[in-house]
DNA sequence: GTAGTGATTGCCT
DNA sequence: GGCAATCACTACG
């Protein structure tokens, strides 16, 4: 992609796309809480087989800290041939495969145990593919799918990024060619996250309740939008955001 | 729009 | 054997 490409998003595109500096490790070495909030505005890449380049802005994520977090697949220290990459270097893809038909795909973090799940992206590069890899998934497409709808849950992000354990888990984000995350101007102009419980996750009430959702502020691409139990946060005040 | 439910299989106990 | 950090379809208002 040149310089002068326009990014295809129809909601935030800002002009002729700049280039960008990959995340490095310093970046992904950060605990998980603060790491997931900094992904948010980030944009993720994919190179698929054929050298396409998918992008899309990570605007939802969720903590999942680890040993003592009871919906951590990590909780208590447990360690696992799935759950192994939450214990790699930060910056590890761990890709699990759940409900028998999906993938979801996380980061790890600092902290022993400890990944961020990317739950929506805003699509910007490449939406075709992306729908022709949904409808391939899809048995009877019927209902019309539209872009804000490719991405939007962490199922979907991944049929969309074609991202499944034996492509893309373990591999380490600073350094593969197949996936990075890339730093981006247009993340410097989000306002407000919002904080929500995690979607989806049974354990104790204590930790079903936690603030560990975090997702960008009228961004059109989040999975669901909470309606009570959620605090908005002003970016500029978050301390230690990368 | 939203609530309810079936799909489908590898992993963990 | 139970179930999962989900999705998409159906029915109903």
């Amino acid at each position: 992609m040149s310089e002068n490409d326009q990014c295809e998003s129809e909601y935030f595109s800002s002009g002729p796309v700049q280039y960008r500096k990959r995340l490095d490790a310093q970046f992904y070495e950060t605990p998980c809480e603060e790491m997931a909030m900094s992904l948010l505005g980030k944009i993720l890449v994919r190179r698929l087989d054929d050298n396409t380049l998918l992008r899309g802005r990570i605007v939802e994520t969720e903590s999942y800290l680890g040993n003592e977090d009871a919906a951590s697949q990590s909780f208590k220290g447990k360690i696992t041939p799935r759950n192994e990459p939450m214990f790699m270097k930060p910056g590890t893809a761990y890709v699990y495969f759940t409900y028998g038909m999906y993938h979801c795909f996380n980061i790890s973090s600092k902290g022993d145990g400890a990944a961020v799940l990317i739950r929506a992206l805003e699509p910007l590069d490449n939406l075709n593919t992306m729908a022709s890899l949904r409808k391939q998934f899809r048995k009877c497409s019927k209902t019309q799918m539209q872009n804000k709808d490719l991405c939007n849950g962490p199922a979907k992000l991944c049929i969309s990024f074609a991202i499944d354990i034996k492509s893309c888990n373990k591999q380490d984000l600073t350094s593969w060619d197949g996936m990075w995350v890339e730093e981006d101007e247009n993340s410097k102009l989000i306002d407000t996250i919002v904080c929500s419980p995690r979607i989806g996750i049974k354990c104790e009430k204590i930790w079903q309740d936690k603030y560990l959702r975090y997702y960008i502020r009228d961004n059109p691409c989040v999975s669901k939008i909470e309606k009570t139990k959620m605090n908005e946060l002003k970016y500029s005040q978050i301390e230690n955001i990368k």
